[in-house]
DNA sequence: GACATATTTAGATATTTGTATAAATATCTC
DNA sequence: GAGATATTTATACAAATATCTAAATATGTC
């Protein structure tokens, strides 16, 4: 299992991006606009997601649409049933 | 969800603590005897697992004794399959 | 090409984190 | 209670990280 995603759920922010992008896929600046914190801070988080690949990118003209990458949670979820038996939960 | 949580599971060495736990409950020495690392540093993985209530330890003479907290990994699965729907996997 | 908008990259800084060594605490045995 | 073993806590430090501002890149419009 990749270090680089489990470091990359490790924040609070970039948890929310992937919560955000769970409704719809969103571009950067959509993005960004929900958080406190300056553009290019969140810019880097897209990186740092985009690096694990949780996320995807796709240029669309000026902007830059950001969208799940949902085959890597699967990975997610099935390093933990496999490895802690969490596949008995109700 | 917890930030705690993810924030130790972030780390290779607390990972690794977790699965050596899946086989069977061992003392603090026999999980630091399995790292190149100082058993100070053990422990501290160890604090901060327990602090996300990934494991629980129990004393047992002069031995700490500590094992898997599952709920917890259960919990982790749900957070996932929940928001992202990784529960479509083969 | 000049200008505006969208986004990233670069460089700086403060905080967090992983590790080490040394000291402290707890239990056991004598 | 003195000494041995097991483990944690305290302190220090280097590396990683989250954030910022400013500069750079990419696209669209005139």
């Amino acid at each position: 299992m990749d270090d680089s995603l489990f470091r990359a759920l490790a924040d609070p922010t970039r948890r929310k991006i992937l919560e955000l992008l769970t409704a719809k896929d969103l571009t950067a600046g959509e993005i960004a606009e929900q958080f406190p914190i300056a553009f290019a801070s969140v810019s880097h988080h897209l990186g740092v997601l985009k690096a694990a690949d949780l996320v995807a990118a796709e240029r669309e003209g000026q902007f830059i649409r950001y969208r799940l990458n949902t085959t890597v949670f699967q990975e997610v979820v099935r390093y933990f049933m496999t490895r802690f038996g969490g596949a008995n939960n109700a």
